[in-house]
DNA sequence: ACACGATACTTGCAATTGCAAATATTGCAA
DNA sequence: TTGCAATATTTGCAATTGCAAGTATCGTGT
């Protein structure tokens, strides 16, 4: 006699299989759950994951405008100029004029911001380590493999 | 006579690698693109991706008091709370006080708010749908299989 | 040369979020 | 029974974020 209300089991059960078993949702959850490390493993650098983005945008192209550097990530050109303002101040990049426009910042990493790159990769590596050792050996390239597909599938956005 | 700044090619190949071919940036991707889909068609029945959270919760267990529907979910207790202000102000969920305990709130979907799950469902089946077709049919099983060994084994949080 | 729309970046302000304190209630122990 | 730590939820406030407007510069057409 502990069930005054009238439940509704079809719907019930659609809600767990989805939180369970739908693509979208493990997706998220993963996600969510490597950025979290991520999160945690940056702050003993002092970093943010914005931050820890546009580092590694400069890496790939140093001396890149601003623009650019937001380019096809999941930055706005806000979000990049705030990023670099903490960057600037912590002494890890550096904005330059642009030798043929004054509106156009290049931005590069000091030489404090090279030193501390090899350390993010190590944080990478360590973390991508940890997720795909969830796997069984065999696995596992099979998971990068579908995961690049789907990538280059989906196309632009989000960095 | 264009590289007038020594370069770092090895920094810049390894940047370049991590971005386009490690598992946890892929998968960030991958997430980011799918919430931002999602967050568009839930925005048509003027949900945050926080109440679809918290409505999914309810729908599994209705009933629930506030701190069993963040529970093990990436949702605090304050989220939980002002979520549920929302809904209720949409009349989709409503708040009744629990027979045993004066400070827990036992919180139940509305009528309109039971009307409105078979919508969502639709919307997250087609995401899905979406993101799996971006896979030849014989890689979806699979991809699914590893996501489901994943997920159960990185254990709690984030939902 | 000058006006005007486009581009690159910055910033003010409002909305959102997260932490930490507040409120209300409970259970347990002295 | 009384006081105190624990639990459940809410809320004030500070930090963060996003939008939209602001500043500066550029390029193009006249």
């Amino acid at each position: 006699m502990n069930k005054p209300t009238p439940v509704h089991p079809e719907l019930r059960d659609q809600a767990h299989q989805t939180r369970t078993t739908s693509a979208g949702w493990m997706l998220q959850r993963l996600a969510c759950m490597t950025e979290t490390q991520m999160q945690t493993r940056l702050k003993v650098h002092g970093l943010k994951m914005d931050h820890f983005i546009v580092l590694m945008a400069l890496t790939e192209k140093e001396g890149a405008s601003q623009t650019e550097i937001g380019e096809g990530l999941r930055l706005a050109g806000y979000t990049v100029s705030r990023a670099l303002d903490a960057l600037e101040k912590q002494g890890l990049v550096e904005r330059k004029q642009d030798a043929q426009s004054r509106r156009t910042h290049r931005v590069f990493l000091t030489d404090d911001g090279r030193a501390l790159m090899p350390s993010i990769f190590g944080i990478i590596g360590d973390l991508n380590k940890d997720l795909l050792d969830q796997l069984p050996a065999e696995d596992q390239q099979e998971f990068l493999r579908l995961l690049t597909v789907l990538t280059q599938a989906v196309g632009s956005g989000c960095g």
